[in-house]
Parts: C-alpha cells; sequence; structure tokens
DNA sequence: TCCTTTCACCACACCTATGTTGCAGTTACC
DNA sequence: GGTAACTGCAACATAGGTGTGGTGAAAGGA
C-alpha cells in the first residue's frame, strides 16, 4: 500500500471511531469528510458502511488485545497487573470510543473474538478472587461491570487525566469505594 | 384525549425508549409497529421525529423529576436518601433506558431540566461529603461520575434484580469498593 | 524522471426514512 | 344510538444515504 494511502485508511477509521460513538448513524460521508477524503474514496476501500464499522471494530480489538498481553494478567501480581491492564486500556479507549457491544451483533467473527477478551480479564478477576485481593460476596459479572464503568469514567469524563494518573484513581475506588472509612 | 388514545401514545413512548436505547436510529416505523400502532399514527401525534424523541426524554425527566422529591435528598438522612434514590432511579432507568445525554444535544430546554436536576443530585454528594459519609479527596465529579456508572450497571446488566437488593448492591459498592478489607 | 497508484470531482441509479393527505372503518363517550 | 374522535390503509412527494462508474490530476516510489 502507497504511503499516502495508509495515512488515509489510519484517519478514516480513527475518525470513523470518533464520530460514531458521538452518533452511531454518522454517515460515510462525515466519516469522510472528517478525515479529509472525499466519500467515494472509502467507498474504494470499503465495498459497504458495514465493512467500514467492522474494520473500526477490529482495530479496537487489536489495540485492546495488545493491552492484554502486556498486563500479564495471568502470570503478574494481581495488584500490579490489574494497575498495568487499567493505565494501557484507558488510552484505548479513548482512541477508540466507539461502543462494541452494539457494533457486534452482526459481527459473529469479532463477536467471537471479543468475547476470548472477555474471558481473559474475566479468568483475571476470578484470580484475583481466589487470591484474596477481591472481595468473595459479589457475583465475578458484578465486578467485571463495576471494573468496565470505572474504565469508561476515566476514560472519557476525564479526557485530560493521564493514564497512570486515571488508572491510579480506578484501581483505588475499585478496591476502596468512596465512603469514608 | 380519548382514553384509547392516551393508551397508545403510552406505548408508543414506552416502545420508543426501549427501541431506541439498542439502536438510536431506529425508525419511526419500527416504533410504530412495535406499538401495535401505524406509522401515520404515530407521525399525527409528532410533528416530526425530533418532536417524539423530545416527548420520550420529558417522560423519563418526569419519572426522574418524581424520584428526586420522594428521596427528599436535601433533608433525609445521607444513608437514608442514598439507598432511596438508588431504589427509585433503578427502575425509571430501565422503564426508560434511553441515553440522555446523546439526545439533549438538540434541546436546549430538556437539557436545561436535566441540569437542574443534576444539580439537585450534585448538591446532596457535596453535603454526604460535607458530613463525612464520602470521601473527600476525590473530586465531586467523580464521585457522581461513579454513582451513575453504578446506578446503569445495576439497573441493565442485572434486570432480574428487584430495586431494593439493586440498591444495596449499587450502595454498597459505592461506599466500600469491592476490595477485600 | 517515469510509471503506477491513488485521489478528487462529477454523474448516476437505488433505496429507505420522513412527512403529508384523503378516505373509510372503528372506537370511545355522552 | 348518535356523534366526534381516532385509527388503519393507500398513495404520494421529498430528502438523504448508499453504492458504482469514469476521467483527469497529483502524489508516491523506482
Amino acid at each position: 500500500m502507497r504511503a499516502d494511502a495508509a495515512r488515509n485508511l489510519s484517519t478514516v477509521l480513527r475518525m470513523g471511531a470518533r464520530l460514531l460513538a458521538e452518533d452511531p448513524s454518522t454517515s460515510v460521508a462525515a466519516i469522510a469528510n472528517a478525515a479529509g477524503v472525499d466519500r467515494t474514496t472509502v467507498h474504494r476501500r470499503f465495498a459497504s458502511r458495514e465493512a467500514l464499522l467492522t474494520a473500526v471494530l477490529q482495530a479496537k480489538l487489536d489495540s485492546t488485545e495488545q493491552v492484554l498481553d502486556e498486563a500479564r494478567l495471568a502470570e503478574a501480581p494481581v495488584p500490579v497487573a490489574l494497575h498495568r491492564y487499567a493505565e494501557g486500556i484507558i488510552p484505548v479507549s479513548r482512541e477508540w470510543p466507539v461502543d462494541t457491544s452494539r457494533l457486534m451483533q452482526q459481527d459473529p467473527d469479532a463477536r467471537q473474538r471479543r468475547q476470548g477478551q472477555s474471558e481473559r480479564l474475566n479468568d483475571f478477576l476470578q484470580r484475583a478472587v481466589d487470591e484474596g485481593f477481591l472481595r468473595s460476596d459479589v457475583p465475578l459479572e458484578w465486578v467485571r461491570a463495576v471494573l468496565d464503568q470505572l474504565v469508561a469514567s476515566a476514560a472519557h469524563q476525564f479526557p485530560d487525566l493521564a493514564p497512570p494518573q486515571a488508572a491510579d484513581v480506578v484501581v483505588d475506588t475499585f478496591l476502596s469505594g468512596l465512603g469514608r472509612a
């Protein structure tokens, strides 16, 4: 692929993620315009609107996969892995703010891939419970939901907070809550 | 208004909230179909699609307002008010799952009303901090964001959990977190 | 420099959603 | 039972998004 084509492709995907997060019905024309290319250029790269959405989703899944690998969820000490995960996933959530769960209804391939990533995270949280770092009196689904929501809040409601500090807040709130001791 | 018309109107609004939550670009035709009425019937009641969305939003704001009143956020003891709020707002969030923040961009009237409700809740949380129930070393915006997210998680990820029990979980997690003491 | 790729611009056809109107049939309410 | 309100159905116009093709210009790479 030629260098300018690669640049345009990347810009289209990132702008697509941003605009689709604000409004999931954003037109291909609007995304193309935001990326500074013509609408037909996007249609040449992606046969259909669906294909574009799939590509955006893939890009997010790629970034997420990398974070999961680097956090070493299965081997590293629980506190270390938790913080590394939070610090890594927050920038991903900011760069690819598009909501995965909605788009994946049509794309069984992406859904399965996301399922795998989800299980890796759940396994980690189960280990955290087993090793005594997390409460065992609440269902794991709740633990998982809370972690996801805290990450999303820190990523989007505090866009200017640097990832390390944002991860501090997420982990602290996750473990200790907001009540006065 | 005739009784059957009122019934249809209510059904359209509730179905609209449900379908629009799953897919914000749901067509008026789909909403009408789900409500068991003809598309033109909806268009007779609401001059435009925008008007329908505004009406759905208003209905949610009405329900929310009632919860805020009944929780007596400004007068009741903090733990009582917090639990009453959570227990009341969870059914509202379930019945009107539509996302407010996105729809309100176009509707300055609804936005201002939501702003007022938001301030009532923020004032309550500030009082909770002042009276020593909440940590004072985190920004109030974070406290607010976490509470909102916990409510949303309990409402939608655990749809079968009864409001009182759901409120228990929300408040417990909000105050104490999920780490092992 | 030369060749290939990629692009912007234009033009077209297609489809879906939106919004309106008229009419006939049905339903609520007095 | 009678009246007014309400609805379903059909038909129509409009607008905007989607997808495709062609052409000349420009930018990248050898």
